[in-house]
DNA sequence: TTACTTTGATAGGCTTTACTTATCATGGAG
DNA sequence: CTCCATGATAAGTAAAGCCTATCAAAGTAA
């Protein structure tokens, strides 16, 4: 049985006469008859009584067609979900990010984003830059939105980043810190503070470690965590100061101060990354709304 | 998309080897590379995404395996619905006889026949020998049960009769009649009474007509009817005689007498009649059970 | 590192098959 | 009785699917 037989028998049953059925089908009548007659010599039935005058579909051919036209209308639906697949519509994208990111920015765009493409689902993984870069790399992950800068892998070849925006990583401490009242500060002025960090392997932290490193020293760590809001929130009790986004702490929260890094201000580069080669169609889609959405904000 | 590649890409889907897959398709592993890579070209679409080392399937492969199943399940159960009808398990047969056999013999049969093949579906056409026998042979008619001796068909070489038993023809009369007390009659006893008779076309009619005409008499029809209890009832009532099958004379109803015709009792041949040449599969099961359910009894 | 192994892709040749045109057989219509 | 419509059959051709041989890449073992 091959769907060219099935499509046959239907232009038959449609017509009842071989010669027309064989034209609507764009074929000669003999492959017509050669194709009926194989199809019936394989199911050892008859599907059509035909005389000389005229044709007759029998049962068994009326139950065939019931069946070839269910088979053939499943092949449609098939090709169109496939179609939908190639075109973007349709899919599932993997979207690594930081838990921040994730919490507060994402949410109002994959909202815009599932009213336009409400075949695609987004899978939120949230983690540190390194964990998500390697799942990018082996393919469990298909967008890491962050930054690469700091990572281990930054610069390989493997990934390809374009710049999202710019994020300044401020210093934050509590109100009634004896530095709550500049809004600026040297790097050097912290170097004997208690650091709140987000737990190694994050970006932050990188961008930290190298900054005191440079400064020459290290930082005094007291607490961690993988949560913005307790980082702030222990800094808000005057555990600790921390390097924290600037939007972040714009946020309502806990009440800390945002003090930038003086003689220049710690930026960090929000980048799209992807595996280099071909994305999944509904991850281009994913990315293209993304930029996007980001050039109008 | 050809059935093949279903198959082949269920095949894959299940394996997530090329190599495997292709050893339990049993071909070889480039026929089916070359045929997943049409089948992805073909729609446009990553199915199986592929490395030299492990292959895994997309989202899009995903959905496709998943209406492929339902395809070749339902391919599945088209060809074993057509085995069915090959197997003449399968079907419909439409039956032709008299309303008399059709009332009081065919029910217990066709019970039988139905707790048999639950498949086949029976169509009762009622009427007369002629009409039913025209029927049969322009196709609308599967198999015609009665007597074609008498018919115009008779010795037709379109049709194919095969004994089913014998029945009797005796004459009927009501319980008042002068000859209800005797047990036989010649023919010419009856010349001069009214007749009450099927209604032209029936095979008992052209059975009296002919025994009339051979004995050198017309019947004075009285009455004429389709319905073999309104025959017996107006026998009954006194208002004519007639030819009547005894087996229907013996079942229950309005009381009449029955007479056999001297000197030679006057037998209906009924017969199970087709079309000659290769009839359905339920047609000749339904053949074989009535002659075998005949054997029998 | 180097050689080996596994696995999917590619190339070239062969075989099957579905199509084409030409022709026949049959039965109803004018 | 001839003609016409229609499906079946025959023979040749072109496409496509499969096979064997071979390559390329990447993980594994020595």
């Amino acid at each position: 049985m091959e769907l060219r037989q099935l499509r046959y028998a239907m232009a038959v049953a449609q017509k009842l006469n071989f010669t027309q059925a064989a034209e609507a089908l764009a074929i000669a009548q003999p492959a017509l008859s050669q194709q009926i007659a194989g199809l019936e010599r394989e199911l050892g039935v008859r599907l059509f009584e035909r005389t000389n005058r005229k044709v007759e579909i029998t049962d068994a051919g009326r139950a065939f067609v019931r069946h070839a036209e269910r088979i053939i209308d499943e092949l449609a639906a098939t090709a169109e979900e496939m179609t939908a697949y190639a075109g973007g519509l349709r899919g599932r994208v993997v979207v690594g990010t930081y838990q921040s990111f994730a919490e507060y920015t994402l949410p109002k765009l994959l909202g815009r984003f599932h009213a336009s493409f409400p075949g695609i689902e987004i899978a939120l993984r949230e983690g540190m830059a390194d964990d998500l870069l390697a799942g990018l790399r082996a393919g469990s992950v298909d967008v890491f939105i962050g930054d690469i800068t700091e990572s281990q892998y930054a610069g390989d070849r493997a990934f390809r980043a374009e710049g999202l925006y710019e994020d300044e990583l401020v210093v934050i401490v509590g109100a009634g810190h004896p530095l709550a009242r500049a809004s600026t500060l040297r790097i050097e002025e912290v170097r004997d503070e208690p650091f709140v960090i987000f737990r190694p392997g994050s970006s932050i932290t990188g961008r930290l470690m190298t900054a005191a490193r440079n400064a020459g020293f290290r930082p005094r760590v007291v607490f961690e965590s993988v949560d913005s809001l307790t980082v702030r929130s222990l800094v808000a009790e005057g555990l600790g100061i921390a390097l924290f986004p600037r939007t972040l702490g714009n946020m309502p929260g806990p009440n800390v101060a945002l003090l930038s890094i003086d003689p220049q201000r710690m930026m960090r580069h929000m980048s799209l990354v992807t595996r280099v080669g071909e994305p999944s169609p509904s991850t281009r889609t994913f990315v293209d709304f993304l930029r996007d959405a980001m050039e109008y904000a």
